[in-house]
RNA sequence: GCCCGGGUGGCGGAAUGGCAGACGCUGAGGACUUAAAAUCCUCCGGGGAUUUUUCCUCAUGUGGGUUCGACUCCCACCCCGGGCACCA
């Protein structure tokens, strides 16, 4: 469709189907019967489907659509299928590109923000989603930060939210701390090119994570079934958890350098170990090598290491250094006297910080170890195979589930898995270590150095020091002009009226933290605040969450497969424990859908390959386009965007309309619903049987497969049947037409809710679709009478026979016996097998 | 390096161990039309035989295997996408 007159919206289409007209008209007939408004109701089976709510910027695309288009047709069909759906929309309003775009047009983040949020809006109800308006909320609103600011409160005096100094990428010139993703080239600030990032350390508040890493971890158990399988591996990943060992060992010689701390997943290969390496951030390296015989030439080495800030992606594949510190250490189950060397390798954030080096049972000790000549001994030998000889070793052994101890004392002969736990024992027994288990997941960094977030509510007072809000001082709220430059300090640290205040405690004058708080935050908990969006006591009521959650369904990429919903089971498993609410994981069932590219990328603003959702509702109407994201690939999978293949999508509809159309007057006669299918004639049988074997599998596509494409395909089929050939137009009964054309219309109305209502109506329905349900379709007329059964000889099709449904082995052999090109292959041979799937196939072996 | 996905016509994709390519797009031909658009009809993986009808054969990344039968299950490999990564 290249002409503007040959759309729907045009001309030519203007007594046919005219989506404009239809979609306008619908919408509003929805919004006046406030159809889509949900209260909390126990007496009626809940299900709460929500797609991620969206960041407000740039247009609203057909990425974005398909997410919405996704999540829109579940929660119709759940709707038909009679459950009181909770179908919620609302806004992740906070964020750095409102602040740059403010800095930018000279204007307020507000402004920009509340620009964005009405075109999206529009947008959405441009295209009919199914969702209570009422229950919209935008997270840079007070009525919800303010709740932010609560739980970042309760979370305080949880102990669960704490300052400390880390390290952090700093700008000098924006003098702010910049996240990961707006350092750029390798340690670039993103907004200074030619500025390098520094690595500096500042007081930063954290959420304490960590102090569920093993529920966070365990509970991915219970999503098992509901989540992406990828999605739980992801998390399980993230989280990291290794069990392993702790084992001090004393350090010889330097005076107040005290016992080493390796940690150690292989206990049971220490008596392989022939040194320990230090990460070169390591507090003991200085004193070890303070008198160090090597300390000359030790500390240029040293200063080179830690100058070398690593990006770390180079990490894996960097040059592995090394040099000795001059000292030693003492193995405690050998008292075996071994050389300290400090690595580069060697992580300070991970475990102690020091490890030992065993070289002979890991791929990077080994490498480290002939680069610096170190020894290499042998202490499990494996059971199978030939014996490991140190010298000659190019690759480590590395396997704990097979081999015996060698060479390892009291030990030897023990496997693997029996020594971990029996020299973890002894050593704590002995006093020098113990089994332990470490997490990868680090405690979540909250603060930002900006204006557009959430202020963190507490103050510094000279006399009380950080002293928190108090509750009915909520919400702290951001200064209404402040003065965004994008450089110096951080904006809310430069506005008087705001960091000038009193200490709640002593009266006394203080500062307010001018920090805000990471956005992640506000979507951490903003599906709870739909199920009580006015709340102005609390941030929910615990009663109507308790109805509504778990959330049933949520649809969104997986891009946020690791962050937001780990950040979102936290916050859950925090408000459990401040008895907030009942459950242990917020999300019953996550769906990730694909993405909308257009030449082989994502859509994406900056890529400006971006396909607007409201030029296509222009274009095509909403039905269209909502049809075409559904249609062009399974739901999970990645779908490259085509103008031309939206035209089918388009023409079928069309199709349907016409159809409809022109049975509409003799449909409209028919008073009573079902048509009397025992006084059904042969052409009509087929074409009910047609349609509920449709209805059966489009049921089930919905339901269980979440195969919106294969649906398509099947009602597109079913159309296509009826309508080229005009079955309904001679010798059908128009009780029957009326049934037929029904059930088309209720198939298509999850997906295609405006024209179906128009269908419906002009089926004669004075009521709107939206009070039908769901259809059942009839098992009686979706069976078959006659199959056609595929005939294979020595598994390859020779012929076909058709046959009564459920016919017995025998007369299906018969028959097929008696075809010629079936004889023709088994004359003359012995039919050695048979094979028989009633009505599916049958194969006979011949030889 | 480790862990997940995924490789099917010109393209998007269908087929939950049982007729590979449904449905749609593109393309070709035809009907209608002064013409175009729209609409409707027919054809559309490769090779071969049969001038029709039809039949044979190869083909789901590659090579093996299991099975009466494999796009589907198993093993090895190649390629693409994603996640994690000197994690001790």
């Amino acid at each position: 469709m290249a002409e503007q007159t040959t759309t729907g919206a045009g001309g030519a289409a203007a007594t046919g189907y005219d989506p404009q007209k239809i979609e306008a008209k619908w919408q509003k007939r929805w919004a006046e019967a406030r159809v889509f408004e949900t209260e909390a109701d126990p007496s009626k089976p809940k299900y709460y489907v929500l797609e991620m709510l969206p960041y407000p910027s740039g247009t609203m695309h057909m990425g974005h659509m398909r997410n919405y288009a996704i999540g829109d047709v579940v929660a119709r069909v759940k709707r038909m299928r009679g459950f009181n759906v909770l179908h919620p929309m609302g806004w992740d309003a906070f964020g750095l590109p409102a602040e740059n775009a403010a800095i930018k047009n000279k204007t307020h983040p507000r402004i920009w923000t509340n620009n964005n949020i009405a075109q999206f809006q529009g947008v959405l109800r441009r295209f009919g989603f199914t969702y209570d308006w009422r229950r919209e909320i935008s997270t840079c609103e007070p009525e919800y930060y303010r709740w932010n600011q609560w739980f970042f409160l309760r979370m305080l005096e949880k102990g669960l939210a704490y300052r400390k100094k880390s390290r952090v990428n700093w700008c000098p010139k924006c003098c702010t701390v910049l996240a990961n993703e707006q350092v750029i080239n390798g340690g670039f600030c993103w907004r200074h090119e030619d500025t390098r990032v520094e690595s500096g350390e500042i007081e930063q508040w954290f959420l304490k994570t960590t102090a569920y890493s093993d529920q966070l971890l365990d509970d991915l158990k219970r999503l098992e079934g509901g989540w992406p399988e990828r999605v739980i591996l992801m998390q399980q990943n993230w989280i990291g958890k290794s069990q392993g060992a702790k084992v001090k060992f004393a350090v010889g010689g330097a005076a107040g350098a005290g016992p080493i701390e390796i940690f150690t997943t292989r206990i049971d290969t220490i008596y392989g170990a022939t040194a320990l390496i230090l990460a070169p951030a390591h507090t003991l390296v200085s004193k070890l090598l303070e008198g160090s015989p090597a300390r000359a030439e030790a500390e240029p080495k040293l200063a080179k290491m830690r100058q070398t800030s690593v990006k770390t992606e180079d990490l894996a594949t960097m040059e592995k250094e090394g040099f000795f510190t001059g000292r030693y250490a003492i193995n405690p189950f050998s008292d075996e006297k071994i050389p300290i060397w400090v690595g580069n390798f060697v992580l300070m954030e991970y475990g102690t910080g020091a490890i030992m080096a065993v070289p002979a049972h890991d791929a990077r000790d080994l490498e480290f170890c002939r680069k610096y000549k170190l020894p290499v001994r042998v202490v499990i030998q494996p059971l199978e195979g030939e014996e490991l000889i140190a010298e000659k070793m190019t690759e480590p052994f590395d396997e704990h589930t097979q081999g015996k101890l060698v060479n390892s004392g009291p030990f030897n002969g023990l496997s693997p898995v029996e020594a971990i736990a029996k020299m973890a024992a002894y050593a704590e027994q002995k006093g020098f270590g113990k089994a332990e288990t470490i997490y990868r997941l680090r405690d979540w960094g909250i603060s930002r150095q900006r204006y557009w977030g959430t202020p963190i509510p507490v103050v510094y007072c000279s006399k009380d020091g950080m002293v928190p809000v108090r509750d009915e001082d909520l919400p702290v709220l951001l200064p209404p002009n402040p003065k965004l430059t994008g450089e110096g300090e951080s904006p809310l640290a430069s506005t008087p009226e705001f960091v000038n205040t009193t200490c709640p405690k002593c009266g006394g004058p203080a500062r307010r933290e001018t920090d805000t708080m990471d956005t992640f935050v506000d979507s951490s908990w903003y599906f709870y605040r739909y199920c009580d969006p006015h709340n102005d006591k609390a941030p929910f009521d615990s009663a109507k969450v308790a109805y509504w959650f778990p959330i049933d369904q949520y649809i969104g990429g997986i891009t946020h497969a690791i962050l937001h919903l780990l950040y979102a089971r936290f916050w859950c498993k925090v408000m459990r424990d401040l008895a907030l609410v009942k459950h242990d994981e917020p999300i019953a069932r996550l769906f990730t859908q694909g993405m909308v590219q257009k030449g082989g990328v994502a859509m994406s603003k900056s890529r400006g390959n971006v396909v607007g959702a409201e030029e296509m509702a222009q274009k095509y109407g909403a039905d269209t386009g909502r049809l075409y994201t559904l249609f062009a690939a399974p739901p999970e999978k990645d779908l490259e965007w085509s103008e031309e293949s939206i035209e089918g999508s388009w023409r079928f509809l069309n199709r349907v309309y016409r159809l409809v159309e022109r049975h509409a007057t003799a449909v409209r006669s028919v008073k009573d619903g079902k048509a009397d299918a025992a006084a059904a004639s042969l052409k009509e049988k087929t074409l009910l049987r047609k349609v509920h074997q449709t209805l059966r599998r489009v049921t089930s596509d919905f339901e269980t497969r979440w195969h919106f494409n294969s649906a398509i395909a099947l009602i597109m089929e079913l159309t296509n049947d009826i309508y080229s050939q005009e079955p309904l137009e001679q010798g059908v009964r128009q009780e029957v037409q009326k049934e037929v054309l029904e059930l088309l219309t209720l198939m298509l109305a999850p997906m295609t809710p405006h024209l179906a209502e128009e269908l419906w109506e002009m089926m004669g329905h004075t009521e709107g679709l939206w009070k039908t349900g769901w259809p059942a379709f009839n098992q009686e007329l979706a069976r078959e009478d006659e199959v056609e059964i595929p005939v294979q000889v020595n598994g390859r099709v020779r012929g076909k026979v058709k046959v009564p449904a459920g016919s017995a082995e025998p007369e299906v052999v018969r028959v097929a016996l008696a075809l010629p090109a079936i004889a023709q292959h088994v004359n003359g041979k012995r039919v050695v097998k048979q094979i028989y799937v009633p009505d599916k196939m049958l194969n006979l072996v011949v030889a």
